[in-house]
DNA sequence: CTTTTTACATACATTTATGTTTGTATATTA
DNA sequence: TAATATACAAACATAAATGTATGTAAAAAG
């Protein structure tokens, strides 16, 4: 039984993404400590000692999942290609990210789907609420451009155009993350980014 | 203080609706059979009285809801119009239907958004999840016949647009659900509705 | 090499929610 | 009108989860 100063940090992080799996599957409030401990092969003591609490390890990860998405916009941006090429890009990109990454996907189903109303964790969701709002905003943005650049229909209201898009992502992941049986994912998100461009192109 | 038969139905279905709206807002584990009570103006005792337990109490409430939205589809199709137009109203009229009944959007935000993995909960998900399927299966033949009538682009896969649809509506609802203020959804339907129909169309 | 701190496990205490029993006023029935 | 059943409230018991205090090897510091 060996305990170095890196192995800590390993339990450490065993214990964070034991908890995103648990709080992912069940929510917060029906997650026990006893069970994320398990999960990570320790005790609720070597919980104790790196957390304060549950609260605590729920904000610890929600403090990590707010820059996520961010990134792989910015790579899908980095490609270069015509204003609905990176649209599409960006919209499948996203979706194939949350398909493969199972810890990134396991993120989005806590933050979108198991979120309870709960004054504990009501800091965590205002930064998550502030994190949408800026995609929405960075989206109605691009649309405007889109508009601007003749390339996206000028009748349409960028902000809706923004709504449909995250609309579009997030019913479509929450779709296949409740039936994924027999559901080629990157195929339908494919399909639908191009009806969707397909409405909008000018 | 007077308890006649007719007060007591009047008891079981304000218990029901209490444990509706607490459900949706905390789940089904972060919710005390106390707050449920006392949402009611009753005690527990009222509770055990009428329900088993936590566990019945829910799945009365999700037996309630699988054949809800079914009304308002046929509602809608009875309008008559072109496919399309019949298509757009469908989508339309279950966005409304959420906003205007408080207990709807209670009860679709319940079985959608705040489903935690429980195996006491494992039956009424399953009949969830078949009433889905259903859905899908009623959407996709629409298509098939859209595809049919030459009214809508015979290179798009009927099962595609049928997860496109719900994808948009789920979607929609989850964005306006989860940051109501300044979203006017009935208009964004509408525009998310018109987008999808351009894209759709032959 | 001794002392102290770290990284846990284990045992115990406290809280909280569920579930059960009992009590009781009113309604219903005979 | 007497007997019984209903619709609850209130008190009690139980279980489960959180939280805390203690114990202890190993590692790091001196």
């Amino acid at each position: 039984m060996k305990r170095r100063k890196e192995d800590a940090d390993q339990t450490r992080q065993a214990l964070l993404q034991a908890a995103l799996m648990v709080f992912s599957s069940k929510g917060y409030t029906a997650s026990t400590l006893e069970e994320i401990a398990n999960t990570a092969k320790v005790t609720r003591g070597a919980l104790y000692h790196h957390f304060a609490g549950k609260a605590e390890m729920f904000n610890t990860l929600l403090a990590q999942a707010i820059d996520q998405p961010q990134q792989i916009v910015e790579q899908a941006l980095s490609q270069g290609g015509t204003f609905l090429e990176i649209l599409h890009r960006v919209f499948v990109e996203q979706i194939i990210a949350v398909e493969t990454d199972l810890t990134y996907r396991a993120t989005i189903e806590l933050v979108m789907f198991k979120l309870e109303s709960n004054p504990e964790l009501e800091a965590a969701k205002q930064q998550l609420g502030a994190g949408r709002q800026a995609s929405l905003e960075l989206l109605k943005r691009s649309f405007e451009d889109g508009i601007r650049l003749g390339v996206v229909r000028p009748t349409l209201q960028p902000l809706e155009l923004a709504q449909m898009f995250l609309s579009l992502q997030i019913g479509l992941f929450h779709l296949w993350s409740t039936h994924p049986d027999g559901f080629n994912l990157e195929q339908s998100a494919d399909a639908l980014a191009e009806v969707m461009m397909a409405g909008i192109r000018a």
